[in-house]
DNA sequence: CCCGTGACCGACT
DNA sequence: CAGTCGGCCACGG
């Protein structure tokens, strides 16, 4: 199937056949968080069940075959800052920005309202 | 199966 | 409060 009519975890998981269940249930939780919030590569893991698996995390969505349906953006640093290359880097914050969630500084404003 | 490689994390100077 | 350090884990060679 094409990316562009990946539309659901369903179809994630389908356009995902042949990776691992980890890779998997990595995009799958990305994809659950809303819109103009974030989450941490920590507690992504935390959330599939692998609470130590936080760099793997960040190694998997750092070749997300699936942007923009999966929002690897909204995952950031546990102190807020976006992590990867100065290039990439950028460009996420542009559009956690466009999404409406505050950024100061270079770094996601992470509290109750901006975290999931 | 061992080894290097990170878009990390938390505790500890 | 900034810098270090050790632990962690999936993946590819």
């Amino acid at each position: 199937m094409r990316k562009q009519d990946v539309k659901t975890e369903e179809d994630i998981a389908r356009y995902l056949e042949g990776w691992s269940d980890f890779e998997k249930a990595v995009y799958v939780a990305t994809f659950r968080i809303p819109r103009g919030m974030v989450s941490t590569y920590g507690r992504v893991a935390k959330t599939i069940g692998r609470p130590k698996a936080s760099r793997a995390v960040a190694n998997t969505l750092h070749a997300n075959p699936l942007w923009p349906t999966v929002p690897c953006h909204r995952v950031v640093c546990s102190d807020g800052s976006f992590g990867g290359p100065r290039d990439h880097a950028n460009g996420r914050m542009k559009h956690v920005i466009e999404e409406g969630t505050p950024v100061v500084d270079g770094k996601v404003v992470l509290n109750k309202d901006t975290l999931v």
